[in-house]
DNA sequence: CTTATAAATGATAACGTTAACATTACATTT
DNA sequence: AAATGTAATGTTAACGTTATCATTTATAAG
C-alpha cells in the first residue's frame, strides 16, 4: 500500500503538499495539483484512515450499543438501525453495532438503546470517562443525556380511547410478561383511557410472552374467563396476530365480533388479514434524529441538552363497532 | 485522556514496559507489573485502539457491504448480520455496515452480499487493491473468492416435489418480478421438480412484486386464469402470506382447497395461520460461517479457496393433499 | 568471585497522517 | 529597484502505540 510519502516522491513535492491536494485543494497551485493527482493515480494511492484518525482525533464511527438481551433481528431495532445508518452515511459517518463493551474501539460517540435505569447511568459514566457524547433511545432522569423516546403511554391511551369510542365496553389488554419500562407504560396508557371513559367494566390484563404463541394463548384465556369481552388491546403487533388467530379459531370474526388492536406498526400489522389497527412508533425517524443530534453534539453545534418525547402515530385499519351477534357463537 | 506515557511516568518505568504489561504481562516482573497496574488504575488509563491499529495494521473491524438496493430492515439481511455479529464478537471483532464505498474506512476484511456478477468482480478488485480478504454470500465464477451460498434451486425443487407427492397436479408458481440470480434459481428449481414428475400440466409462473400485496394480486390472477390450480409455490414467505389472503377471500380454504408454500423460513411463515410450509435458508449459520472463514483467512490459517453451497431446510407446516371439493366453491 | 546466561527493562525509530510554523517565490506597490 | 504583501510550498513535530535492538540486572554455573 502506497503512502503520502510515495506520492510526494513521485510528484517531486513534499508530503504536506499531497495532503493539501486531498484536504484543501484550493491551497495548491493548479499545475502542482495536477501533477500530484497524476502521481496519486499512477501509484494507486489510498488514504490510510487510521493514521488520519490518530492525528485528527475523529474516526468517523459511531458505536451503537445494543445489549445482548435484545434480539438484533427484531424489527424494532432494525428500523432504528436503518434510520441511524441513513442519517450517518449522509454525513460520511459509519456505525458499529456493539453488543458488549469488553473490546475497546475508537468511536466519536455512542447511541444506546434498550437499557435499564442503572445501565444508563453506567453507560453515561463510561462515555464521560472517554469524553464522548451519548444519545439515548429512551428516557432518563439524568438531565445531562440527550434522549428521545416515544410517548407510549399516550400511544396506548389513544388506541384504547379509539376502541372505546367505537362502542366497546368490555375491553381486555394483552401485555408482555416482562417488567420493563415499556410494559408499564402500555399498562398505564390503557388505564388512563379507561379512567377517562369512566372505567365501564374495570381493567382486565392478561400477561404473556411477546410472541404469536403468547398472544394466542392469552386471547384464549381471556375468552374463557370472560366471554363478555369484545375488544383486545395488545401490547405488540405480534401478540395481536396470535390473538386474532385464537379468536378466528373459535369461530368468531375479527373485527365484527371482536376487535383486536396491535402496537408497534413496524410491518407485522400488515401481515395479518385483515391488517391490524395499530399505533406506529416512528422508530426510523427516531434513529435519524438520534444520529443528527449526536453528530451536532460531536461538532459542538448543539448547545443545551435535548430531551424529547415523540408521539406515536395512529394507523387505522379495521376496528368494527360492537356487534351483538357474538354471544350466539361462543 | 491519559496515555501509555502518563502511566509510565506515574509508575516510574518506560513506556514500553507499560505496553508489555498490557500485551505480554508474563514478560514483566510481578512487582513491576503490580506497580504499573496500580498506576493504570489510578489515572484511569484506556488504550487508544487507533494508535494500536496504526502500528499493528489490524483494526479489529470487518466491513459488511450491503448495497443500497437492499433494504436493511429485511429479515434476510438481519439474520445474516446477527450471525456475522455473533461470530465476530466471539473473536473480539466488530463489524461496520457499509452502504456505499465512497467513505474509506480501515478494516481487516470484507463480507459482501446482494451483489450482481459484475459488482462482485468490482468489489474483488477493490479488496485486492487494499490487500484485504473478502467473503461473499452468493456464488461466483471467480475461483479466488471464498463464498457460501444456499442451494436455492434444490430448495425450491424439494418443496415443489413435496407438493407434487401430495397429489397436486396443477401447480402455479408466484415468483419475484426482478431479474436477479435468486429469482432465476427459484424458477429453475420449480421446473426441475416438474420435469422429474413428468411435467403433468406445464409450467405456470406469475411474476409480481415481492410483497404481501404482490402475492395477493398474483394469486388472484392465477385463480382467474386457471381455476384448476390446487397449489401455489411462492418464491417468498411474504408473497405466500398475500396469496393465502387472496385464496381465503375467495372463500377457499388453505390448505384443504389450495396448498400454498413459501420460501425463506425467517419468521414470517409463522405469522400466517395456519403457518406456512416453507424452506428455510440457514442465513444465520451462513453469517457465522462467513465470519469464521474470513477471520481464518485474515490470520493466514485458511489455505485454498473455500466455496460452498449449503442446503436449504425443509420446514413442514401444512400442505394438505388434493381435495376435490374445490371446484364447487369457485 | 568471576563468568556465562537468562530475565527484565529501556532507547530509539517507525506506523501515515496533519497542524503549526517557516520559508520561498512571485506579484504589486511605491 | 526596493519594499511589501500574498500565494505556494516546505520543515518539523506530534498523535499513541509497538518492534527492534541495546542495555542493565538478576541468576546460575564453574
Amino acid at each position: 500500500m502506497s503512502t503520502l510519502n510515495d506520492v510526494a516522491r513521485e510528484a517531486k513535492v513534499s508530503t504536506i503538499t499531497v495532503s493539501r491536494v486531498i484536504n484543501n485543494p484550493e491551497k495548491v497551485k493548479p499545475i502542482t495539483r495536477e501533477r500530484v493527482q497524476r502521481a496519486m493515480d499512477k501509484i494507486n494511492y489510498v488514504q490510510n484512515p487510521v493514521a488520519k484518525a490518530l492525528v485528527s482525533k475523529r474516526v468517523g464511527i459511531i458505536d451503537v450499543y445494543v445489549p445482548e438481551s435484545i434480539d438484533l433481528s427484531n424489527p424494532f431495532i432494525m428500523h432504528l438501525l436503518v434510520g441511524i445508518s441513513e442519517e450517518l452515511s449522509k454525513q460520511m459517518y459509519s456505525f458499529l453495532i456493539i453488543r458488549d463493551r469488553k473490546h475497546e474501539h475508537r468511536c466519536d460517540g455512542y447511541i444506546v438503546t434498550g437499557l435499564l435505569k442503572d445501565e444508563i447511568h453506567e453507560m453515561y459514566q463510561y462515555a464521560l470517562e472517554r469524553k464522548r457524547p451519548i444519545a439515548l433511545f429512551g428516557h432518563t432522569d439524568n438531565e445531562e443525556i440527550d434522549c428521545i423516546d416515544v410517548d407510549n403511554i399516550e400511544g396506548v391511551r389513544m388506541i384504547t380511547e379509539y376502541v372505546l369510542q367505537n362502542g366497546h365496553k368490555n375491553l381486555a389488554m394483552i401485555n408482555v410478561n416482562e417488567e420493563k419500562d415499556y410494559t408499564l407504560d402500555r399498562y398505564e396508557g390503557y388505564c388512563r383511557a379507561l379512567q377517562e371513559a369512566g372505567n365501564p367494566s374495570g381493567e382486565h390484563v392478561m400477561y404473556a410472552e411477546n410472541s404469536v404463541q403468547g398472544g394466542y394463548e392469552a386471547a384464549l384465556r381471556i375468552l374463557r374467563e370472560n366471554n363478555e369481552t369484545t375488544a383486545m388491546i395488545c401490547a405488540t403487533d405480534i401478540m395481536a396476530i396470535g390473538a386474532i388467530r385464537a379468536v378466528t379459531e373459535l369461530g368468531l370474526k375479527v373485527p365484527q365480533d371482536i376487535s383486536v388492536t396491535g402496537y408497534d406498526g413496524l410491518g407485522h400489522h400488515l401481515l395479518s388479514s385483515p391488517a391490524i389497527t395499530t399505533v406506529c412508533q416512528p422508530v426510523y425517524e427516531i434513529g435519524r434524529l438520534l444520529a443528527q443530534t449526536l453528530l451536532k453534539r460531536i461538532r459542538g453545534e448543539e448547545r443545551g441538552v435535548k430531551q424529547s418525547l415523540v408521539p406515536a402515530l395512529f394507523l387505522e385499519h379495521s376496528v368494527a363497532g360492537i356487534n351483538k351477534s357474538k354471544e350466539d357463537k361462543i
